[in-house]
DNA sequence: GCCAACGTTGGC
DNA sequence: GCCAACGTTGGC
């Protein structure tokens, strides 16, 4: 089992709107970078944790906390012309992009960045990084376990 | 809005 | 396969 970190804009979907999901589950579509894919795709497995971080807003930072509930299958979005997601190179036969499916465990305080960056614990955190844009980052389980306690999770 | 950093594209 | 140009990310 390995510890995750998704990043999402709130302003396209937040951990509220999770919430509000019918059955507090989302296939997490719209992720067009190959390693992030590749994580999901190869790497990710049902049950694995991950922090769930607003990015690209007036407060970002951790706010809550999700699993692992679906494996990797191809992302819907690339084969509608509708979407902003849509990739014309993509086909049924074969699909480009995939998204596990996340359901929500917790929402927690919201850890801000700041926080994150001035906790020595966390020096190696992956978004915390010079440079780091990747939105699907792996997380060491002391990193986890750090910043559950920050966030007054109890979960480890 | 700025800008650093990084990924992707496409000509050669 | 190289690499310049361009687009995107994301904090500030």
């Amino acid at each position: 089992m390995r510890h995750w970190l998704l990043k999402s804009e709130p302003d396209e979907f937040s951990i509220d709107d999770l919430a509000a999901a019918k059955g507090r589950k989302v296939a997490w579509f719209g992720v067009r970078n190959y390693q992030a894919r590749n994580y999901m795709r190869d790497e990710m497995q049902v049950g694995d944790p991950a922090f769930f971080y607003h990015s690209s807003c007036p407060e970002p930072g951790i706010a809550g906390i999700v699993e692992v509930s679906k494996a990797a299958f191809p992302d819907a979005t690339q084969f509608d012309a509708a979407s902003k997601y849509h990739d014309p190179k993509a086909t049924r036969a074969a699909p480009r992009w995939f998204n596990v499916e996340v359901r929500l465990v917790e929402k927690t305080r919201l850890v801000p960045l700041a926080e994150l960056r001035a906790d020595p614990a966390l020096a190696t955190l992956r978004i915390l990084q010079r440079g780091n844009r990747l939105s699907i980052t792996p997380v060491e389980p002391a990193e986890w376990s750090r910043i559950c306690r920050l966030a007054g999770s109890r979960a480890r």
